[in-house]
DNA sequence: GTCTATCGTGGAAGCGCATTCCTACGGAGA
DNA sequence: TCTCCGTAGGAATGCGCTTCCACGATAGAC
C-alpha cells in the first residue's frame, strides 16, 4: 500500500493520487478557511498517509511567511543550570507545534551575536537566551544591536537572568536571594563570611555577591573584601577559589560560593585540606541544582525554579504577539537550610 | 549608515543597492562555484552590511533542496547523561555551519517517531538518536519504517546507545563495561551481590545486568535473579530499589545500580538506614556524570566519554555522504575505582 | 585580421507550498 | 423558467533564493 517514490513526496503527488489541484490538497490537509468536500477531504487524507507525505517546513514558510522555529541560546548545555532551564522550555514547548533550535555559547558571549544572526536567517519566531549578562560594553553594544535587527525583522526576544536589555525578561532574583541566605545564615549564627565570588564581568555572580554583602549588613555583620575570592563559575573554579581562601580559613566561620556546583567544588577543597563541614566551616551555594542535592553533607542553597524558568519564557514565547511593550517576570529563589550550615553559638 | 527598512531585508534589496542583478548579488554572498569581479562584490559586500542583510535560511534550502538542520533527540535533556552527549554534539557542531534542532521525548519512546516526522518536515540532514533503544516491538517496528521513509528522503540517521538499527550507530559498549567492573569488584574481594536494575524493557539497562552476570560468572561468582531489582532508571528509581533491598542487606556486601543517578539514590537510602559505604556494603555506579564525581563516598563506576559520544555522533553525521553502508563506532567505558567500594576480605 | 574559447554578468526558471482570484455549479426565490 | 447568490474546486501568483542558460566582451590562436 506504502510505495515509496524517489525523494520527497510533494503535496504534488498527493493531489496527483488524490486526483484534485493542489489548492484542494493543501485546504484538506491545513484546514484552512475554506471547506473542502468530506469525500474529497478523505481522498486527499487517505493518499497523504499512504505515501508518507510530510509537508515541507521549509517551503510552508516561505509561503507563510513565517516558522514554528524557537531558538534557545544557553552559555553550556551540560551545565546543570542551563539543561534544566532547556527542559523547563522543551517541557512547556510540547505540543505547541514549535521546534527548538539550540545554540551553545561555551561561555563566549559574544556567540550569542552570531547564534542571533542565525536563528534569523532561521527566521526564527522568537530566541530565548538564557545566559547572563555580562558587564561587557562592546559585546553587549553588538547584542543590543543585533537584538533590534532581529526584532524589526519581526521576531521575539526572551532574556533570562537580568533586565539589562529592552526585551521580555525572566529575572532570576539573585540579589533577594542570596540577602536572605545572609539573613538566614547570620540567624545560625555565623559571623565571620568568605565568598567564592565568580568572574567579577558575570552580572549574575555579581548580583549575588552584592545581594549576600546587603543582607549582611542589614544584620550589621560586616564583609571583608579581601575574603572575596573571585573565579570560574564552574566546579574547578570553586575548589580554585577556595584553595585560595583556605590560608586564611582562621578567619572565617562560614563561607558562600555563589552557585552550587563551586560549592562542591569548595567542599572538596575543605576536605581535602581536612576541613569538616559543618564542623570547622559552614558552607552554602546557590541554585539548588538537583543532581547535587545528595551530596553529602547536603548543601544549604537558595531554591531556584529553573525548570519554571524555562517554561515562563515559552509562554513569554508564545504570548509575544499581543505585547506591546516589554514585560517582566520574576522569579524568586527560597532558602533551604541544609547540614552543610549548622547552628553555631557565638562565643 | 544602516537603516533599518520595514521588514526583512532581501537578497532583492541588497542587489537593488549594489546595483547588480540578483544572480551577481547571490553569487557575490556565498561565492558559488562562479567569480564575481572585485568591484562588484565588494559593492554586494557592502550593501549587505548595511542593509544588515541575513539570507532567508528557508529559501535557501528551498533553491539548493537541502538544509543545514540536524536533530537531536534525547530522552531527557536534563538528566546529566544526555546533556553531556548534547554537550559533545554541540561542541563537534561548532564551526559546521550547522543548527541543531533539540528534541525531548520526556522519556516516552514513541515520541521518537513524532521528532522524526517532524524533523523530516524540516528536512533535516540528519537526526542523531540519543536514547536507548527499548525492548518494545510495536514502537520500534514503528521507529524502523519511519527511520526507512526519513532515510529515502535523504536524510541520515545515526544511533547512539544499541546496534539495533540499520543505521550508523555509535555502539555504548555496556556490557564489557559492566563486565569488567564485576570483574574487578570480585577482585576487591566482594562476593555477593545485589543489583538495582533500570527498567527492564531498556535495552541499555538490560545490557549493564547481563553484563555484570557474565563477569560474575567469569570470576566464578553466582548473581541471585531475586536480588536483582528493578526501578527507574532515575535517581529515585535508585532510592526505592535500593529500599526494597534493604530486607536483605545481610546477604550482601556489594551493590550495583546500572547507573551513577541511581547508585546516588541508593547511597542516600542506604545512608538513611543507618548503613554506611563502605563498611557495610559497596556500592558502585556506571556512567561516571562529571556532576556526580564529587559525591561522598566518590562513585566506584565505569566512566563513559559522554562528549566524545556526541561528538562520534556528529562526525558520523558529517561524513554519511560517502557512506555505503551502515557504520559503527565503538565506546568503551572504563572501570574507576573509587572510594564506594574497598577492599574486603574474604572469611 | 577573423574565429573560437573563456569569463563575467544578467535573465529567468523553478524549488514546494499557501492563498487569492476566478469559474462552474447548484439551489432558492421570483 | 430565469436570475441571483453561495459555495466548492482549480488556475495562477508569489514567497526569496540558487542556478542553468544566454549574451556580450575580452583574450588567445591561427
Amino acid at each position: 500500500m506504502a510505495e515509496q517514490p524517489r525523494g520527497s513526496v510533494t503535496l504534488m503527488d498527493v493531489a496527483a493520487r488524490a486526483g484534485v489541484s493542489l489548492a484542494t490538497a493543501s485546504r484538506a490537509l491545513n484546514g484552512s478557511t475554506r471547506k473542502v468536500g468530506d469525500d474529497l477531504r478523505e481522498r486527499v487524507l487517505a493518499a497523504a498517509r499512504s505515501l508518507n507525505y510530510a509537508a515541507n517546513a521549509q517551503a510552508q514558510a516561505m509561503a507563510r511567511g513565517r516558522t514554528n522555529v524557537v531558538g534557545l541560546v544557553v552559555h553550556d548545555i551540560a551545565d546543570p543550570y542551563f539543561s534544566s532551564i532547556a527542559a523547563g522550555v522543551m517541557e512547556a514547548a510540547e505540543g505547541h507545534q514549535v521546534l527548538v533550535t539550540l545554540g551553545s555559547t561555551l561561555r563566549r558571549p559574544e556567540r550569542e551575536v552570531d547564534y542571533l544572526v542565525a536563528l534569523r536567517g532561521q527566521r526564527s519566531r522568537a530566541v530565548i537566551l538564557a545566559g547572563s549578562r555580562m558587564d561587557d560594553s562592546p559585546v553587549a553594544e553588538a547584542l543590543r544591536r543585533e537584538i533590534d535587527i532581529f526584532e524589526n525583522d519581526g521576531g521575539n526576544v526572551v532574556a533570562i537572568s537580568q533586565k539589562q536589555l529592552p526585551v521580555d525578561t525572566v529575572v532570576i532574583e539573585n540579589r533577594l536571594g542570596a540577602r536572605d541566605l545572609a539573613t538566614s545564615l547570620v540567624g545560625l549564627g555565623y559571623r565571620r563570611f568568605g565568598v567564592l565570588a565568580g568572574p567579577d564581568a558575570m552580572l549574575t555572580a555579581r548580583d549575588r555577591v552584592h545581594g549576600f554583602r546587603e543582607g549582611l549588613g542589614r544584620s550589621g555583620v560586616d564583609l571583608d573584601t579581601a575574603l572575596v575570592v573571585h573565579g570560574a563559575f564552574t566546579r574547578d573554579g570553586g575548589y580554585q577559589a577556595m584553595s585560595t581562601l583556605l590560608d586564611r580559613v582562621g578567619e572565617l566561620d562560614c563561607v558562600f560560593a555563589v552557585n552550587d556546583v563551586m560549592a562542591v567544588g569548595a567542599m572538596v577543597a575543605c576536605r581535602e585540606h581536612g576541613l569538616s563541614i559543618p564542623q570547622d566551616l559552614g558552607l552554602a551555594g546557590f541554585d539548588d541544582i538537583s543532581t547535587l542535592r545528595d551530596v553529602n553533607p547536603a548543601l544549604t542553597t537558595v531554591r531556584l525554579p529553573l525548570e519554571k524558568v524555562g517554561a515562563t519564557a515559552f509562554e513569554l514565547v508564545l504570548s509575544a504577539a499581543e505585547r506591546t511593550k516589554p514585560r517582566t517576570r520574576r522569579i524568586k529563589g527560597e532558602v533551604v537550610l541544609r547540614q552543610s550550615t549548622r547552628h553555631v553559638t557565638t562565643p
